[in-house]
DNA sequence: TCATAAATGCAAATGATTTGCAATTGTGGT
DNA sequence: ACCACAATTGCAAATCATTTGCATTTATGA
């Protein structure tokens, strides 16, 4: 288990109610969420900016990823202890599915940068819709 | 050598001042375009809007495919043939290098869908910034 | 050359995200 | 438990990317 507090207490940033209901709205999700979900799915109604800002300081942290879907806006999810996942959006229905790869090893060897985030996202017509 | 003119005829389109003109100034590009870098190197300044759409239009025909870099705003290239890239972004100096990896063939058939399209972007330092 | 649908430019609208600032709230020390 | 103070929030307004309505212009094929 992952001690969010204790994260945020050694980067010297306080545990706020805003930033703990932001948290729970991600563990309960079993889907990375738009800002938009989240403001949904939090309850007494948290400033949307709040929430930006609460992301942006999760994103910092390395507590949250960005998974962009090409939608017009962006989703995050908790990154979680190690594993993390990749996604299959299909446009005709909606359905989101994580796929498990990932080259975040192999293209560090290949650039010989150090990678601090990724995104591999992919967009097409699922099984059921293609008929 | 791909004929847009062409192709745009046989989809019912016309190939129009703007069109000519944003098609230039992608193949000049060594690397994707965003929107406003775009409309900086065409001249006789296209209206912006007829760029977005001239962009849509090329994203609808295959011509051209989007780059999300995590910047905030989309960037886009022309799509060639056959073969096409993905990039690791410098965070620190900018710097853009393209790698030569590609996964769509593996994710359709673990997937059991028709992959439209995708996006596999790295965002990271590189070795001279590393130090 | 002409007719006509398609495309453009302009200005205004939309939607996501950011920012300034006064009021509020965790946190550490007493 | 109380205080002091910096960090954070909520609110409203600003910004930035992208989209849209509409009158005017422009390829295209007859």
């Amino acid at each position: 288990m992952i001690n969010y507090k204790t994260i945020m207490k050694e980067a010297g940033l306080k545990f706020t109610r805003p930033r703990s209901l932001v948290l729970t709205a991600l563990q309960k999700a079993n889907e990375p969420l738009s800002i938009k979900e989240i403001y949904k799915r939090v309850p007494n109604r948290i400033d949307l900016a709040s929430i930006y800002r609460t992301i942006h300081c999760f994103l910092e942290l390395g507590i949250v990823r960005e998974v962009p879907l090409g939608e017009g806006y962006q989703r995050y999810e908790l990154v979680g202890e190690g594993k993390h996942y990749h996604y299959v959006l299909c446009v005709e229905c909606g359905k989101l599915e994580d796929i498990d790869i990932c080259l975040l090893e192999q293209v560090e060897k290949m650039t010989n940068y150090k990678i601090l985030s990724h995104s591999m996202e992919f967009q097409g017509i699922c099984h059921r819709c293609t008929g």
